[in-house]
Formats: C-alpha cells, structure tokens, sequence
DNA sequence: CATGAATGAGCCTTCATTCAT
DNA sequence: AATGAATGAAGGCTCATTCAT
C-alpha cells in the first residue's frame, strides 16, 4: 500500500510477474515480518498483503505458514554458508579469515535474530523443524569436517566442533540480542575472544 | 469427572486451601504445560483445568498468561540458583563441585527445557519479559563475581565470564533438548568438556 | 440482536443460562439455519449470532460443524421415533393409525427437509456422518421388526422392510420439498396410497 | 511434470482439439470429480487440471461450477434415458426388460451416485438447479405415460407413477451407495422386488 | 475466593472466479 | 482458445480474557 514506487522504471510494470518473482517477494516480505515479529507474531495474510499481494497468493506459493518459516530458514543458512564459503576460498590469511568470519556471522545473526529467537520453541514443538534444523546442524558439522581435513588440520573431534558451534553461535546471538550492551559488556573484548576461537579452528 | 459428591459434603467451607495455595498449584500445572508445549503451545484454560480450577481463577491470581510465564521463570531460577549455591557451600574439592555442578545444571536444563525453549522468542517479542530476563543475568554475572572474590581467585573479566555462561547454557540447552543424540555425539565427552570449563573458573 | 423479548418474565434475565439451555438455544439455531440453507449453507458463527450468543460459544458446546448437524440430526429422530412410538401406543385401529402415521411422517419431513436434503451429500462425504446414519437406519428396521413380532404379524423379510421405508421415506420427502405440487400431482391421492402402503404392514 | 519437450515442437498450432473436445473433456474430468467427492467437495480449478487444461479454461467454457453441474447432470440423464429407450426398443419380452432395466438403472445409479447424492442438497438451495431437477422430472412422467399408451396399457394415475419413480430410484441409490450391504441385507432379494415392480409396469 | 459460561477479535486456510497475456 | 497467476471474500476454529454469580 506504500512502497510502489521502485518499479516505476520496469517497462508496463508487470502487475503479474513470474511466479519465481512472487515467490521470491513473498519470501522477502515473510523474513521482514518473522524477523521484527517472531513466527507466532506473524500471521500470513500479513505477509501476502506486505509483499503487495492478497491472501490467497500466499498459499499459492506455499502450503502453510510452517513452509514459509522452513524457506526463509533455508534462505539464510544458504545464504550465510555461501558467505563462509567465498570467504574461505579468497585466500586469505587464517588471522585475517577469522576476523572476517566472525564479522559476517554477527551480521547474519543480526539481520536474522527474529528468526532465531523463533527457532528454538519451533523446534521443541515442531516435529517438522526440528527435523530441518537438525538436518542443517547435521550438514554444518560435515562442512566443518571436511574443511579442516581440506586444510590438512589432524581432525578434531565431532564433539569438539558441536562445542564450537554452540558457543559461537550463542554469543553471536547475544550481540545480535543486544544482550551485550544491556549488560553493559564490551562488544570488542567478546568479538576479539570469538576471533581467537575461530583462528584456532583453522590452525 | 467421577469424584463429584463430596463437595455436597463440604458445603460452605473454602473449597480448596489457601490463595497462596491455589497460586502455587497454578504455577506448578503451567510449568508443567510450559514446559511440555512451550509458551505458545499453552492455554491459560488449560493451566487452570490442569491445577484443578475453573479458567477464572487463573486471572485471579495472575494479571495475564505472561504474568505466569514471569512466575514460573523466575521460580525456575530461584531454585536453580539455590542448587548451585547449596553446591559451592558443601565444602567439596573443585574437580568434584564442578562435575556435581554440571550434572545439576543439564538436570535444570532439562527439566525446564520447554520453558527455555520459549525463552528466546519471549526475550525478543515482549518488552517485560525481556526486561525480567535481562536481570536475571544481570544478577548471573555479579554472582560469578562476588563467587571469585570469595574464593580468593583474582576478578577475570566481566566478558569472560558472560561468555562462559552463553556457552554452557547453550551446551546444557543442546543436551536437554536432545540435539546431542540427534547429532550422534558423545555425551560423556561433550559433558567432560563443560566439566573442565567450570572448574577452570573455580581455580 | 433482535430476540430478547422472550425472557422478559424471568427473574433478573439470566443472560448466562445453564449450558444446557445454551445448548437447546444452539441446537434449534441450527436446526433452523440447515434447514433453510442446508450443511454447507450453514456458517458456524451464524449459528451462534442467531442463537444469541458469540462465535466461540459455539465451540465451547459442539467439536465442530459436523457435531451440531448429527445432534440435529439425532434431535429430530429422536423426537420422531418418539411421536411414531406414542401414535402405535394409542390404541387406535389400524387403519387410522396408518393415517396418522403417514401425516405425522409427513410433518416430520417437512419440518426437517433442509436437514434431510443435506443428509445424502454428507453420507457420501463424511465417514463419521455415514456411520451415524446408518446406525439410525438399522435401528429403524430392528423397531419394526420388534413392532411386528408385537402385534403378533408374522415377521416378513427384513428386505421388504427396507423397502418400505425407502418408498416411503422418499415420498414424503417428495410431498415435504414440494415435488407433488411441482409435478402438478394430486397430493390427497399419494397420501392415500401412502396410508394403504403403512396400513398393510400393520395387519 | 515431464513431457514438456513436445510443446516446442508444435509451435504455433491449437496446443488441443476443438472447443467441442475441450468441453467434453472438462465434463468427463467433473463427471468423475463430482461422483467422487459430492459437489461440494469438487474444486472447479481441479476439474480444469485433471482436464488437462488450466483454471482459466475452465471458466471460458462454463459459467460457474453450477453450470457443469448441471451439464454433468444432463449428460447422465440423457445417457440413461437414451440406454432405456435402447432396451425398450429391441423387442424383448416384458420380463426380460423388467430384469434389464433394473441392472441397467443400478448400473446409472452406481455410476453417478456422487451426482445423485448432492442434488438433492443443490435442489433445495439452488433455484436454478431446482427448476431444471423437476423439467427431468416431468419428462420422465411424461416418458412413462407415452410408453404406456405405445403399449396399449391403460393409462395409470399418473401419480401412481411418480410413486414408482420414487420407489425405484430411491431403491436403486441404496444399492449404489452401499446401504444395502451396511444393512446386511440380500441385494438379490431387493433386486427381484424392483424387477416385478417394473415388470408389473409394463403389462 | 472460586466458578465457568461467555466473549470476540483474529488467525489460518480455501476456493470460485477474474483478467492480462 | 488457453493460460495460470492472482484475487479476496468468507468460513471454521482457537484462545486469552471477562464478569455475573
């Protein structure tokens, strides 16, 4: 009901766009609203109506709310793994990797916080997330495996990798929460002990 | 649904016992229900019918179904913080308090799972209860604080500390939750490793 | 909304009746909404708003759509059976009990046509509403055949029974939905044959 | 899902037959639909895909859902009249045409009972379906009254012939939806009956 | 203090129908 | 003639909360 102004330069303006573009809108406008409302904060017809479109279209493009909250979970982890990945590969020193490694999570984790702070009652409660989120979780720690014997580090153990994950993965939620300045924490000091955990990771 | 006659028997006498009661037993039912279906997955009805009441007396002793949330939380942390110092007081050697420390904080982890598992979104979505959880750690760290002072070992760093806990709460989280079983990890070496982290807080 | 007038002799207007009363007052409610719009023309919170109560009422007294239509259902061939049941108790003669039977079954069909219209979509569609029909329709013929045996007729075949009630059944509910005047029939001479139908299965 | 090659291959040619074919197979796609699942339970846009064709052709070729309703309707009115007057014709004797056109009525009745089981509900609620119900409805008395006099039997009250309509066809729809069985009952036995029902008509 | 019937806003989802291409 | 994305009204149902007794 507001912003239309962006496609004034498309030709005609495609009130109907391919149905990848819907989608893609939809998605957009669900990761908008899950992020600032929680999932149960966010009713469907909502997002349908932010995205520009009305109801039903929602449930064209996917077949519950649950669906939704599965594709823009997946939107992100592939999104961040991608991120780690090109980071990875740029060639760059294990210092310098870390510190840029630990920079792009906290932006992801603050850009998907609402998502986040969802996941976890969905997954006591979902038996389908739970199942996703374990799937992914199961996929990080190979990734991880197979990174580190790519890079010709003596394989750690899975355990030892869990660990990691869950701590970084907690105090990155913990800056994205903001929990860092409520508690009057300083955000260098926590960044900094998170870049020499994730160098060591790659050493 | 079978035992009804013997409230004819009662007649003008306070049917059950005393409002400290009543709020008691309401509190139990919802952690009980909290922790099984999570926040959103629990009726205030059902609360009320659970603990042997009518969904009325529910809004009598709390002003909504946050409120209850907040009671319960806080009585989880009550009991849990009262464990743990009952624990440093026993007067026990350091390997053995931090193993025994361990045991009791996964037993807390699990048995408030449900609750924890809500947390989160709660943090993000409700202002009040974002406050209520903001001191609760507040209170953690000074705790540790006031702990190592005690125990004569010289102050580490506020933020060391805060990453401690972000970390074994997420571990013990990962435990109860029964992602560790999921991922097919070890237990016992996930456990030995917290073990380890605790007492090198106690030394 | 319009409706109040009735219980102006009441002391002190009991707007929160007993749940039966609510019940009664929701049962009749649909009985009228299906009966004029049949099961799909019926919305739920209809039921309610015409009943004079709100939409959740509804479902604090009935599972959901299905449940109000079988009680319906069950409502109306209850109070059939019961009037059919007190006609044969009479004591009257044969012939004017067929009658009476016939003009009674006619008022019947006519009162619940809507219901009866709806009936056959809902057997066909819905397994629990098959299974409740055809519950009725065996305890239909076990009545006859138990009046039989009672009146000292020899038993006929329990076909011949069901196809009685089939013939009948239908032909009343061509009279109830105005097929015979549509049809430009002379209703006097299909009731008669209606009553020869019934009487010859009383002698 | 995986023969789309083929459609580059034709290019610019009508993609399938005539819009009498498109038609046809729209009304055989919602003749199965509607038998299937009552009317009420048929999506128009899934008689379209199981078609073969997209939503939109569905409503080019039809006005509403009622419309093929009632063309779904007409198609096995006219079949069915059209199988009688085939067997009425071929020079039987009358006891063979009893015991054909009754297999062959159960045949129409067992076929088309999803239709037969949602007109009734559409007659009532549906002024257009209701007006076109009794036109077949009159056709039919019409039909049998013409025969009679073909066959030089004394006219019968013609409401004595809607009772044997009525009779017939509601035991014909017993047997093809299933009452029979759910009765226990011996369908040769109801079978014999309606066959020297239709017998007695013809002589 | 407790009851429990009642409320009613609101959410999720469906589906007949339209229309630009 | 066919497409199929989009519509949007509507309907079933839930649940936190109230209030008269």
């Amino acid at each position: 009901m507001a912003n239309r102004e962006q496609h004034s330069l498309q030709a005609a303006r495609p009130r109907r766009g391919s149905p990848a573009q819907t989608r893609e809108r939809l998605l957009s406008a669900a990761a908008v609203i899950f992020n600032r409302a929680g999932y149960h904060g966010t009713d469907s017809n909502r997002i349908a109506k932010e995205a520009g479109y009305a109801a039903g279209t929602f449930y064209k493009h996917f077949k519950d709310k649950r669906e939704v909250f599965l594709a823009v979970y997946e939107t992100w982890i592939t999104s961040e793994w991608a991120a780690i990945d090109a980071e990875l590969s740029a060639g760059r020193k294990p210092d310098e990797i870390a510190r840029r490694l630990v920079e792009l999570s906290i932006d992801f984790h603050t850009k998907w916080r609402g998502l986040r702070a969802s996941l976890t009652e969905l997954v006591l409660t979902d038996a389908e997330v739970r199942h996703f989120y374990r799937k992914q979780r199961r996929r990080q720690l190979d990734i991880i495996a197979k990174l580190r014997s790519h890079l010709g580090i003596p394989a750690g153990r899975r355990e030892a990798d869990a660990i990691h994950l869950f701590t970084t993965e907690r105090v990155f939620d913990a800056i994205a929460q903001g929990e860092l300045r409520a508690l009057g924490l300083d955000r260098g000091i926590v960044v900094e002990a998170m870049v020499e955990k994730v160098r060591s990771l790659l050493v």
